[in-house]
DNA sequence: TAGATTGTTAATCGATTAACAATC
DNA sequence: TAGATTGTTAATCGATTAACAATC
């Protein structure tokens, strides 16, 4: 297949997500115009976009929001069950392991971690206590999980991210400022980077008027 | 000024990151080689990012750290402190709420409000209590806020978009899975789609196994 | 058939990169 | 001066868009 784009793959993610709320109106099709207007872009992308995937439309009328739903799926790879781990059960960690619509979207959190004593023991989600990141190794080699979420401080993310590595953890989500030194896939999500360059926006949307 | 791409705006902000990081280890000189491998790209693309902002370098020798960070900061606009309202005081709202990072980049927040009864008077961060989404009015013409952060139901998102455009705010970072309907600037952030992304990015890469 | 909308192309626009003269 | 590193250019690479034939 011919290879594609990063930013079309971050659009199929919340084109998805839109097909999810159609479906649940109970529409049944959709045209990339109504598509295009929803994500706030031109509708030519969102045909070109999906037209990586093949044939996805019916000429007149538009897209069968279950059958492209179900497509965009397969190719993001959500039609299996993802487990994730989330290391640091701090504000973050506690956050996604309480986020539903992580479960909704097939990301099942197994297992939260963190090296504090005060925290280790406490439910911090349904059916989720706290475990000692001490027994990391040893809960993968027993459970295994596909994706870890680092929420650790900045300082020690590195050194996890090499275990995890170790264990044969898929990918990882970071949410500790750094950059990690490893070879399996990372997603990096640095909350202030939002803040700032929203500011910048701001600030140089405001010299315009 | 020549116009800078968005993609340079959010490496600036990886940047300073990194800058604040070598001047507390009390660094002084930096070069781009230096700053690409930290954030894993190319050197050049660190000195042309850069350029957009002037002759900022040495050459034989590097950046300044404290003078390239100060230049940087204000681009960005971060030479102010930015105030911050948060609606809703769900597990998202509270992690900002607690996330000292903001606060450490002039983003203060002031004020988080929710519509629930249950939560409303509740003490959510230190010197923070949650207050009622129906004050949120009162609120602004009082003391005012720069930015706002949704992270409500999408339901109920659009509406207090447009309240909060109303009543003045600058910009909204947006943690509600929907587009926005508003003129200002705003910043979209949808945890799943990390998620979502890594996951086509894990299933391709063992294509290639 | 007439109206609507896709799929695809080619043009345009935007971003990254290598290379190197300038210069500390 | 020799070594190092910037700032900048031009080439390349990648992404978006308009336009329209194909076709339901």
């Amino acid at each position: 297949m011919e290879k594609v784009p990063r930013p079309v793959i971050r659009r199929l993610a919340v084109y998805l997500r839109c097909l999810s709320n159609l479906e649940e109106k109970g529409v049944q099709i959709v045209s990339s115009k109504q598509l295009a207007s929803m994500l706030q872009i031109k509708d030519s992308q969102v045909r070109k976009d999906l037209s990586y995937f093949g044939n996805l439309g019916q000429r007149g009328s538009g897209y069968d929001v279950k059958k492209l739903s179900q497509k965009l799926r397969e190719v993001l790879g959500l039609y299996k069950t993802w487990s994730v781990i989330i290391l640091g059960a701090g504000n973050i960690g506690k956050a996604l392991a309480n986020h539903k619509r992580l479960e909704q979207n097939n990301f099942k959190i197994v297992a939260v971690f963190d090296s504090d004593r005060r925290k280790i023991g406490r439910q911090i989600a349904p059916g989720l206590k706290v475990r000692d990141v001490a027994e990391l190794e040893q809960f993968m080699k027993e459970n295994g999980a596909d994706i870890a979420v680092l929420a650790v401080p900045a300082t020690v993310a590195n050194e996890l991210a090499c275990r995890l590595e170790k264990v044969g953890i898929k990918g990882i989500v970071c949410f500790a400022p750094t950059t990690l030194h490893c070879k399996i896939p990372v997603e990096y999500v640095d909350i202030t980077v939002f803040f700032k360059t929203l500011a910048h926006t701001i600030v140089n949307s405001s010299y315009n008027i």
